[in-house]
DNA sequence: GTCGATGTTATCAA
DNA sequence: TTTGATAACATCGA
């Protein structure tokens, strides 16, 4: 659910709302989530402010006024809410920082494969999940993407999915910057001609930028900070359009199964070199 | 009741 | 090093 636009629109949302912010209570529901040991996360926590959010890839990072970093991967189902007031944590709720003026931000997530880290680090950028992460896809230049993506053997949208190659795309705008760019997901990265290459990079641009701009797309359960959808999914082309005529030829949108996801693509406008 | 599918990534094997 | 398969988990719908 929650790839670049979502966790985006969620990043300035949470500069609007949180900085500034002093955590006063931190309640925990142990669990897989929370990767830091309880008691250094409520310590490291428990009287600081908010002093920053930013993103990079599909990572949250929040700084505090310690110093330190608390980094949240929302994974495939983890929402992060903002509550102006109390209100008992419900299920699928795992971690709620409570403010000194009883708002709070919360974590929920019903599979459980989001993550929330405390980092003790002035340099954030060189832990684990962050350094190993690729170029931002709207920061790359077009000549550096299309290097990058020609020594690549792997198909294109697995290419496009590995967070060491470019961070930040999941599977629904991999279909649908692969449409707008008319590659066939299932291309060699190496076969596609650097022109072709500029224009994927030239889609990528253009559809997560509208994407945050719409606040994402709310495929299935994807809300904002204060529980409000997106609207870019009823901008989406091709994801989850199985047997509806292609916007650009008419002809039936198919799926196929790549890599263990749905892949959606058009067999006329995404042919195979 | 059972099976398969669902946006994530870490991990392992080839 | 790179790539692809699998698992982690809970829910929904056929």
């Amino acid at each position: 659910m929650p790839e670049l636009p979502e966790v985006e629109t969620i990043v300035r949302g949470l500069r609007e709302i949180v900085l500034g912010k002093k955590i006063k209570v931190v309640k925990i529901v142990p669990s897989r989530v929370l990767q830091s040991s309880i008691s250094s996360f409520k310590r490291n926590l428990i009287g600081k402010k908010i002093k920053g959010a930013k993103r990079r890839g599909k990572n949250i990072i929040l700084k505090l006024s310690s110093g330190n970093f608390l980094l949240v991967h929302l994974g495939m189902t983890g929402h992060l809410f903002f509550l102006d007031k109390p209100a008992p944590l419900g299920k699928h709720d795992h971690i709620d920082l409570i403010f000194s003026d009883n708002s709070s931000l919360r974590y929920n997530d019903i599979r459980k494969f989001g993550k929330f880290k405390l980092v003790k680090s002035s340099s954030i950028e060189k832990v684990e999940d962050l350094k190993s992460l690729g170029s931002e896809p709207l920061e790359i230049s077009k000549d550096n993407f299309a290097r990058l993506l020609q020594r690549r053997r792997g198909r294109i949208k697995s290419t496009l999915l590995n967070q060491k190659v470019v961070a930040g795309i999941g599977n629904i705008y991999a279909d649908e910057v692969l449409f707008e760019a008319k590659i066939y997901p299932e291309e060699k990265a190496f076969n596609i001609c650097s022109d072709r290459l500029k224009k994927l990079h030239q889609a990528i641009g253009k559809i997560l930028k509208e994407a945050i701009k719409a606040g994402g797309s709310s495929v299935d359960n994807y809300l904002d900070l204060e529980g409000k959808k997106g609207f870019f999914q009823f901008h989406h082309k091709i994801y989850g359009k199985k047997g509806e005529p292609c916007p650009r030829c008419r002809t039936k949108i198919k799926k196929m199964v790549l890599n263990q996801r749905s892949s959606y693509f058009c067999p006329n406008c995404q042919k195979k070199l």
